[in-house]
DNA sequence: AATGAATGAGAATTCATTCAT
DNA sequence: AATGAATGAATTCTCATTCAT
């Protein structure tokens, strides 16, 4: 009836990894040639990475997709759904599971330290990037970061609450220690990327547990 | 041929505070109405701040400071002078001084309280987060944050070191320590703005201070 | 090659009243749902009437019809075949018979009434809206209204001879009355929805016929 | 300050002939070129009466005005403005005014010959012809025609009512005869366009005086 | 017959920039 | 220095139409 395909125009927040058709991002099944959409976001992925949605025509998109102008608006009738579909299918956040099976109390570095390895975010360099610019200025963007942000930090209190039970310090200090570390690996890549400066999260995630303890 | 105000056409790197004429931003000195080339940058930089450098049309500069919009190109030849120009006068960056007569052996928490009350970089909130939104597409942006970046790391470091004479512990373990620190300072206020996550500078300096005694 | 159901090319004009197939407009016979061909007809009926052809597209047709786009075209090859369509097959004039059996010599009044009343254009509003915009810009459509005009002139002019057989008066008195009959009657519908006005063609009939005799 | 000349995005209704600065339509004085807002509005009135207002492009505008595209928006941001501002200044519609010193009691018939040959609208024949087409679909035209519909009606029935002060008849046909004969008068060109019918005003009026008499 | 992806010409609008005054 | 008209390339978006299935 409706051909649109995507064109979800809400805009709005579809912040849940959204378990939807094309999870196989990058790709129709293995090597071949992706379908034209897969391509049209592939190309706005990396487009928008490099010069910022806003500095990005439509029309670049296309060319680098190698589709022509006309079927981009096809599939995202505006602009902004490139980026919304990004945000929307590409940057899945692992939500906490409730099994802490793996949980290790007294070893919170080795805690962190997991966490620092597979942090929760399923999203290339790529799309990172672009959330953290279009942060400020695109609310789909602000949401998925906020949402992220926050499951890091629980993930960490998790982590120190456990490693710690004594409660050793108050518990603004145990905050501030979470929401460091939590900065430390949002902010690891962007931080590197602009300025050179490296940081081993690794070793953060040991200073904190140290400091804690 | 051409004798345009600025137009410093090297859009180029001038990361030096320049002390030159107006070191008074939002001047007129008072409370009068600031000339009109001050009022195109404070538009200018409350519009970047708000919605980006690529997506601010010059105009609506024009009409934000109240001018007709070809005295903006008067005074800014290109609008990337404009973006230039705004981190060259309004994010000036104080370099670390040599005489450390205030130094205090010993107490590296003190010594970084004191650096996170007194960030070394003299920019409006605005200003802070032009410059990190465009640092990932512009260079002079992104040299100026590079530049803030290193000094203080260089600060942070200088002061566990001071600190903590001893080297207890490796030189690897200070520079997490020293570049945590840094990341916390430098994006505090941005992921405050973005995530609502605050960072209480204070403790984490404390915890820092403790993690390497 | 080509064996498309409608697709007459020919979208020149067929201006009898085509007793062809389809004569019952909005067809399904009862209550059921039209065919695909009707509800994308009564669709552009509906949306041309309210924005006119130009300003409607066949994607909206094809929405409000509730077929695939596709489809559209599948009936009508061309945009215009939808109009030409409609007006065709929509706005049948009745042509006048030459059994006048009902004549009334000598009651001019009630020969125009009758003529008020029953306007021999079986056309809805929304058609009706459409010819009267349309044929200042396709030819079609003018030319059925042309052709609509004529038969409502020779009818008044009928009418007021058959009445007056004196011929009081001369020729042109009676071609004003029947034009300016003919006028009230084709655009009295139109004049009510532009402005608000209201007029009584019952009335405008007693003018007349009291002014000719 | 703000630099778009028209640009009253209120596209709303400003009925009044807007006795404004450019009254003299049409030209720069005397014979020389127009300026470029007039050309500009010259083409759009000849190409919207010729094609319509929607299948009318700026870029043709621009074309026909001999001016770069851009300046068309320069002057009319949105292409509405076009219409808007062409209604707003060159249809204006002469208001009746109060003192009747010229009223010919007793002589219906020269009064509504006179108002036949001084339509009170100032507009070419373009105008009119814009103006009841896209009255049908466009706010401000159906505005301005149901005005001077109003205007036309009031005239008439004024004359009508001077007239024939004995009120001979009802006012049901004193309403109707003034209904017919503004029908005439708005409609009279548009008809006589489409169909070729030509109607003489002047008898009209002799018909319709004489039927209240 | 039915479907919706694909296509590309072109529409309106945007906007940085130039320039005469 | 100040102004706003002028310019035209580029951008987003629209849409009729084609076509493989």
């Amino acid at each position: 009836m409706d051909s649109h395909p995507d064109a979800q125009r809400d805009t709005g927040s579809r912040l849940t990894p959204s378990p939807g058709p094309r999870t196989d991002h990058r790709s129709g099944t293995e090597g071949s040639e992706p379908d034209a959409r897969t391509r049209i976001l592939n190309a706005a992925e990396e487009l928008f990475a490099h010069a910022g949605y806003d500095a990005t025509a439509t029309a670049g998109i296309a060319k680098a997709a190698g589709v022509p102008k006309g079927l981009v608006f096809h599939y995202f009738p505006r602009k902004i759904d490139l980026l919304a579909t990004l945000i929307g299918e590409r940057t899945g956040i692992e939500e906490l599971r409730e099994d802490h099976a793996d949980t290790q109390p007294g070893d919170p570095v080795r805690m962190l330290s997991r966490l620092a390895l597979r942090v929760p975010l399923h999203a290339s360099p790529a799309m990172r990037t672009i959330l953290f610019r279009e942060a400020g200025t695109h609310r789909p963007a602000r949401e998925r970061l906020r949402h992220l942000n926050a499951e890091l930090n629980r993930r960490a209190r998790f982590a120190l609450e456990l490693a710690l039970p004594g409660s050793r310090g108050d518990h603004a200090r145990l905050e501030a220690a979470a929401a460091t570390f939590t900065a430390v690996l949002l902010y690891q890549e962007s931080l590197c990327q602009l300025t050179g400066q490296h940081i081993d999260a690794e070793l953060v995630a040991n200073l904190i547990a140290k400091a804690l303890t």
